[in-house]
DNA sequence: GAAACCTCTGCAATCGATTGCATTAGTTTC
DNA sequence: GAAACTAATGCAATCGATTGCAGAGGTTTC
């Protein structure tokens, strides 16, 4: 009904209630310093004016955009929209604003997360994209860390930033555990994608709990992969041409790990008759693919709440810390069906091998 | 190296090129205005101060913030997290930031909406939610439909807005056209969310597509479901409790079909030896899965694209057009391992029943 | 050569909220 | 009862870019 013809401004309210737009500046950011009354007619005049603060005219003045900025490579991912919806909640709840980058092809990333600092539509990043260059990032921070910044999940090596990942080495060492306190002894590995962090992480937590457990690493056992169902088949058809095969494998994502028992049964193997498979992150797919997958669960919502409210806690404490703070949650074995003991049969036939190389 | 003490202004940029703001403010959002050595002495001066325009200062003398709200059911979901990567894509190319707001909680959702235009922090809203109440919506857009609107996907009955999305009633009747082909006669389908829209649109078209064929549809075969997995998966088990079961299912999505098909693994029924299985939307998922998921590919990314594009046409434009636009997008059958023939005698023993009802 | 017309540039107001300083009135202290 | 203090409010500058208006200088037109 009420035609509004154009938003209210703080103009509108102070004439209303008969204050100076001061006056109701103060009323609504520090009510405590506006008597009682004053604070009831601005109110009154706030509700009926239908009155909502200009942001940008506050952002201006103030300097602060109340807005974040998340920075992901992929948001088409699973892995990363969970994330997202807890980070955008966190966000939410704190009155923040999510704005988001998606990586763009080329390295043109860090000068675009640049601009929208420079332009001051942004209070702080969160960054999940460990492939960001060093160079633009470090321009963009200065020296003493102006700009508050976290780096999420990834990790960018030797660079002095606050950081909130899972425990990725030590998750992929109790996933190995699992199946070799199943029986296995013949363990290979998936590998993530060439030159992800990620990728070595889960690599050298698989090498220690093999190493710790006396087994041999046997190099061809390495399958080449990749964080995509794709990479996952690709394996499998590799695995599939080694005339020694283990009898278990942990696999660097889910991804992966469903392409490789997609890419499995293609071929008439069983799994996990034949093959045992182990994953990582627990994404909702997991629990419904059949068999539903043994997996690693990375504590993905709990991840983007922290680091949402940790960043947000780094842009109004104002403190820009020297001192780069590492919080590392811990992930959580999911044993669901794609695990058993090994085979009867392999385990005979492998045994001997296993035992002369020990 | 060069310390930045404060980001340099637009009066950083005049005092070192030597004219006044105005100029330097023209060369830059419309250069045939100022002449070419004075413009070339303020390029020079942009590019050593480093400066970039303040949004907020922009935002607030221009009233607009060069910003687009997009809201989501929910962003976790793959679904919409492929279609918000294309919007990201498409909205950064024409210089617009997005920001993301998830579905709360509660129905506040709309008034959370309304307070991003009335601050004045977006341009326009592209809406991916149905359940967004109608009232706070017509209220946000007022009679004239003043703000830029764009209702993707999901679509609020008798609403005067623009649309973007696909055909979904005539893409569920091609997909249960396909079982039909493939010879199958006892078609049952797993709905879709109760009140959801796109639930009834598919189910229009399913039934559709059985009329015309002349098949029965049997109100038991009506599964009641949902779009997530475990809804599939209860789903399937509702289907192992009929006497007279379907030898194939039209599934309302991807989700629920795989589900579907991991809930009747489970209790010792193949697809498609036992059951064929069609999904809808083709998530990256329903490649990968054994077997492969046979469904209706919706086109997400070219969806996204779109809809940013033309709800960015809508603000830049300012033609607040009276009349409603619908734009419709075509989805492609993508035929893979879940659906087959029917099984011979399951066949003949529901022959005679089919043919007595009809 | 006066009028009309460009082209280029600067002045200063403007967008809407915040905030340092000043002012008024009322209260406490000794 | 004067001084000191406190509480509540207003004035006006400020954040940084954009833009209507006007003026300077030059060119074209008749």
């Amino acid at each position: 009904m009420t035609l509004v013809k154009k938003t209210p401004t703080i103009q509108d309210v102070a004439r209303f209630a008969e204050v100076s737009t001061a006056t109701v500046s103060r009323a609504l950011s520090s009510p405590e310093r506006v008597s009682e009354q004053t604070r009831a007619r601005i109110s009154e005049a706030v509700r009926v004016t239908g009155y909502t603060p200009n942001q940008s005219a506050r952002s201006l003045r103030q300097r602060t955009a109340r807005t974040i900025l998340v920075a992901l490579p992929d948001i088409g991912n699973p892995f990363f929209s969970v994330i997202l919806d807890a980070v955008e909640r966190e966000a939410a709840c704190r009155g923040y604003g999510v704005l988001v980058a998606n990586r763009f092809p080329g390295n043109s990333s860090g000068l675009r997360m640049r601009d929208y600092f420079m332009s001051n539509r942004v209070d702080g990043l969160l960054l999940f994209d460990g492939s960001v260059d060093l160079e633009q990032l470090m321009m963009l921070t200065g020296d003493p860390m102006p700009v508050p910044l976290i780096v999420a999940c990834e990790e960018i090596p030797n660079a002095p930033f606050h950081t909130v990942k899972t425990d990725n080495s030590y998750a992929a060492e109790q996933a190995t555990r699992h199946l070799i306190a199943l029986g296995h002894r013949r363990i290979g590995h998936v590998l993530g994608p060439r030159g992800n962090v990620l990728t070595g992480e889960r690599q050298r937590g698989y090498a220690r709990a093999m190493q710790v457990a006396g087994l041999e690493i046997r190099p061809e056992w390495l399958l080449q992969g990749g964080f995509a169902m794709e990479a996952g088949q690709v394996a499998a058809a590799h695995f599939m041409c080694l005339r020694d095969r283990p009898t278990a494998i942990f696999a660097a994502n889910d991804e992966s790990a469903v392409g490789f028992i997609s890419g499995l049964r293609q071929r008439g193997l069983d799994c996990p008759g034949d093959v045992s498979v182990v994953g990582f992150d627990d994404l909702e797919l997991a629990a419904h693919v059949w068999p539903p997958l043994t997996t690693m669960r990375q504590p993905r919502a709990a991840l983007g709440r922290i680091a949402a409210g940790a960043l947000i806690d780094l842009i109004e404490g104002g403190r820009r810390d020297r001192m780069p703070m590492h919080m590392v949650l811990s992930s959580e074995m999911i044993v669901r069906g794609t695990t058993a003991r090994p085979p009867a049969p392999a385990t005979s036939e492998a045994g001997p091998s296993a035992l002369a190389v020990q």
